[in-house]
RNA sequence: GCGAGAGUGGCGGAACCGGUAGACGCACUGGACUUAGGAUCCAGCGGUUAAUCACCGUAGGGGUUCGAAUCCCCUCUCUCGCACCA
């Protein structure tokens, strides 16, 4: 055969390995307790249709560390499925008439071609869908259980309700006050009865171990510390003066309480709603709340909103000072905070301060700062800082950090109050009207209420053949089958509920059924899912931050109070990877443009001048997203891994260049060449294994294979930085060809080390481009595959230089180089440098005050 | 406002512990090969400068140090998250 006519067609080479792979099932795994075992998950996607750059980005970040960690010997698991119930197969059922289901599985085909095309290496045998019913019934059985703890309940209360959506929001599915799917729609507020997760039961465990997950980045544990949202403070009642039922109160300062002087509920409350009934101040009060809650709750907590009240005519009394304290309905209280009502104590809040002024209502100060004297007339903002208390009684001269403790205590021994945590965080609304969703498995009875579904009839089958409504509504409520069934307990006449899961609910346990994916009798196999769990490294969008990561969380751990695994936490270390991001193209006249339709900066519609915006994530609405099916086939999956791989460390923003793809191929391309255009030459000769010393440059590539093994095992290992493991990559490659240009055709020593090098950079290659070294290393060895080969071990004699560079600076500004043995100790390295030539130019005339010698370094002369 | 992170050539990014700033790649420039090249190969490529072995240079200012992109203080800018949380 004549190699150097191989031309490198990556559509070939890529195919033929997949086919390989395929039928050897290199990618499969069982359960093996003589290899330590590594689980690698990347975030399942939801089945759009085609696969997008973030995709690409975020699959081959994970394969990489599959086939790494594979051939360092880990029994890796590696599995893909697809998060399949949501709301886009509806929109198209609708749009397209073709129903949810077939769109579904028809998309979940050509994503799993495309993905299987990337050449990622998963274990496709593990392969789930959550909008399979053997996959649901276990989360229906789950829900069952949850009900029976306690953890699940359904609720009436005010919602969060997308129009759009036509479906009830969870607390964090809204961004600003609008949908998260729909960043152009307000959500509302609806009473609504629905189903709760009782998450908040788990608020302190989850904000625990937020400190126990070294492995997971310091952003999202805060953004999930805050989301949760502790505050350690008091319940405090206050009578009502009229001898209604108190109102209780939750405050963080309850060393303010001597100089609370009204009160404030929220407009939501009911409370606020009943409490001027059938009195003159009720129209008042009524025409208030409404207009309030009118107004969107993410402008009513904007800074420009001005703090607004309405007096109820009702008074309440504070507990310690007997004062009379009208009561208000205020714009500023959040009715989900606390308990909805606040205590205010205008001299030390500055929202108290500001309603106290506007309504002229009494400011007493308790707390004096230690350096001046506060006069409540005078004051023109309210003071919050530390001091010394006054007016409150037997707490006068208390410093006020330490009156905290001594006014919860007194409250405590009176029955007045009590010491008390509140979380920010709340039950998660898992409700959703919407049809194309896991069933919740509940019938309700006129006669035994609210009857789960008995875990023998689970699973509660959505029933594909219902017609999708036009108006985007569900059409479960409408279909008599489903909705009317007898009592599971009575017998008598039932009526099912038509709700169905929020789809978070199935992504918050699907890790875990990937350990067992096949398993029959539960939801887990304890002991296949106790031998996988954790997930030792999970990769996804920072966009999961908290919904999807806190979801699992908490459910990790409901499952394990059930005793179905036994981890505390389901992912060990994270890695949230950076968005893909491209400039977009904007014509004032006709919006954003294709960039691919752009030329010469000219509007294809008009003629007219675009602009370049910014780098922003690819998105539809931008226009600016490139398909990576495109790229695979002008370039060939290799290249577009490889370009996603080194243009900017995983975690960072990867900003898309047709160039860098160019340089990516380019790149392949000189490896290649390398490889076959010399390959009957190399084949002739055995790689170098150290059984002769070698000399210059040979001995320089030696060391260069083994320093490149080192270098790309530790950016693996320690950082995931595979920008700088290619780099290095590449490094070797070019000293490679320098060798053997370098030397003659039948120089065997410079053959065999080149030989040597090459075999290393063809495996230490293929985690990132596994089809092209696996391809040119069949070919070199003449027909073996690289796939089972181990991870190359670098031979730390071979990488320590015996000549190297010293810098040699004086006064700390480089003034020439030094060449000295490897081991040079201080007295050489300080006598070679003063002898240099250089140097001693810098030093005619001056005193040398002092000279530093790191060894391997530099040396440093400091004169004067 | 609070919290977190970042700011390095024309660009993406290196420099991991305070020790030769700019690895690797892109773009660009020059050259070779060629009928041709948008292929490939070689060379150059932070700025000032005719040039340098000189000077300047890691957002800006100050400090610690023999030595700072890296540590400390102040200022500016950007990104992200939270935000009337009592």
């Amino acid at each position: 055969m004549n190699t150097t006519e191989l031309q490198y067609d990556p559509q070939d080479v890529e195919l033929k390995a997949q086919e390989r792979w395929r039928e050897k099932k290199f990618d499969q795994v069982g359960e093996d307790p003589s290899k330590p075992k590594f689980y690698l998950l990347e975030m399942f996607p939801y089945p759009s249709g085609k696969i997008h750059m973030g995709h690409v980005r975020n699959y081959t970040i994970g394969d990489v560390v599959a086939r790494y960690k594979r051939m360092r010997g880990f029994n890796v698991l590696h599995p893909m499925g697809w998060d399949a119930f949501g709301m886009p197969a509806e929109n198209a059922a609708i749009e397209n008439k073709v129903h949810p289901a077939e769109w579904t599985r028809n998309n979940i085909r050509a994503m799993r071609d495309q993905l299987k095309r990337m050449g990622f290496s998963y274990d496709w045998s593990r392969e789930l869908a959550t909008c399979d019913p053997e996959y649901y019934r276990w989360e229906q059985l789950l829900f069952v259980r949850m009900m029976e703890k306690g953890l699940a309940y359904s609720k009436r209360s005010l919602v969060n309700w997308c129009p759009k959506c036509q479906t009830v929001l969870a607390n964090e599915q809204v961004e600003d006050g609008y949908c998260w799917r729909h960043s152009d729609q307000e959500v509302v507020k609806k009473e609504m009865d629905g189903w709760f997760f009782k998450i908040t039961d788990y608020a302190e465990e989850l904000l625990e171990w937020t400190d126990k997950l070294p492995g997971w980045p310091e952003r999202v544990l805060t953004m999930q510390r805050n989301w949760i949202g502790k505050s350690i403070g008091a319940l405090i009642r206050f009578p009502m003066e009229d001898g209604g039922d108190p109102i209780e109160v939750f405050t963080t300062r309850q060393d303010t309480l001597f100089g609370a002087t009204f009160m404030c509920l929220a407009p939501e409350l009911p409370r606020s709603r009943e409490i001027a009934a059938g009195t003159d101040q009720e129209p008042e009060v009524r025409a208030f709340i409404e207009k309030t809650l009118r107004v969107e709750s993410y402008l009513r907590a904007s800074d420009q909103m001005v703090k607004e009240g309405v007096f109820t005519g009702k008074y309440c009394v504070n507990p310690v000072t007997g004062r009379k304290m009208p009561v208000f309905i205020a714009n500023f209280v959040v009715a989900e905070y606390g308990a909805g009502a606040v205590m205010a104590v205008p001299a030390h809040d500055q929202r108290d301060f500001e309603f106290a002024r506007k309504y002229e209502l009494p400011v007493v100060v308790v707390i004096q700062p230690t350096d001046r004297a506060l006069d409540p007339d005078a004051m023109t903002e309210a003071y919050v800082d530390e001091g010394i208390l006054v007016n409150s009684g037997e707490f006068d001269g208390l410093p006020n950090r330490e009156a905290m403790d001594r006014i919860v205590d007194y409250l405590d021994s009176k029955g007045l109050g009590r010491r008390t945590v509140s979380y920010r965080l709340r039950d998660w609304g898992i409700s959703r009207q919407r049809f194309w969703g896991a069933p919740i498995p509940v019938i309700y009875c006129d006669k035994c209420g609210t009857v789960p579904v008995p875990e023998s009839d689970l699973p509660v089958i959505l029933p594909e053949e219902a017609q999708l409504r036009e108006n985007g509504g569900s059409p479960l409520p409408h279909l008599d089958s489903f909705v009317n069934v007898p009592c599971p307990r009575c017998g008598g006449p039932g009526r099912r509920e038509t709700d169905t899961m929020d789809t978070f609910v199935e992504s918050s346990w699907y890790f875990a059924r990937f350990s067992c994916a096949d398993y029959d009798e539960g939801p887990l196999d304890p002991e296949r899912v106790n031998y996988w769990m954790p997930v030792n490294h999970y990769i996804g969008g920072i966009e999961h931050a908290i919904l999807h990561l806190l979801y699992s969380r908490f459910y990790v751990k409901v499952m394990r109070d059930f005793g179905l695994l036994k981890v505390d936490e389901p992912f060990t270390n994270l890695l949230t990877q950076g968005m893909v991001c491209h400039e977009t193209y904007e014509c004032p006249v006709h919006g954003y443009l294709f960039p691919s339709e752009v030329s010469e900066l000219k509007c294809p519609v008009c003629g007219g001048p675009v602009t370049v915006g910014p780098k922003v994530k690819m998105s539809k609405s931008k226009r600016n997203v490139v398909d990576p099916a495109v790229l695979i086939r002008n370039y060939g999956a290799d290249t577009v891994r490889l370009f996603c791989l080194f243009a900017s460390p995983p975690e960072r923003d990867l900003e898309w260049s047709e160039q860098g793809v160019d340089g990516a191929s380019r790149f392949l391309g000189r490896v290649w060449r390398l490889v076959t255009e010399r390959m009957d030459d190399l084949r002739n000769v055995t790689p170098y294994r150290m059984e002769t010393p070698l000399n210059g440059i040979l001995k320089q590539l030696h060391r260069k294979t083994h320093q490149t093994i080192k270098k790309v095992t530790d950016d693996i290992e320690d950082r995931f930085h595979f920008n700088t493991a290619i780099a290095a990559v590449m490094e070797l490659t070019n000293l490679v060809y320098k060798v053997l240009d370098e030397s003659e055709e039948s120089d065997k020593a410079a053959l065999s080390v080149a030989a040597e090098a090459i075999e290393t950079l063809l495996t230490l290659l293929f985690p990132f481009v596994p089809h092209i070294a696996e391809e040119l290393w069949m070919h070199y060895t003449g027909g073996r595959e690289l796939i089972s080969r181990p991870w190359p071990e670098y031979h730390p004699e071979s990488i320590v230089e015996d000549e190297i560079e010293i810098a040699v600076q004086v006064n700390g500004k480089l003034r020439s180089q030094i060449v000295v043995e490897r081991d040079a100790d201080r007295e050489t390295l300080e006598r070679t440098a003063l002898s240099d030539e250089r140097i001693r130019k810098w030093l005619e005339g001056k005193t040398i005050r002092k000279v530093i010698v790191v060894p391997g370094r530099l040396v440093n002369v400091v004169v004067s």
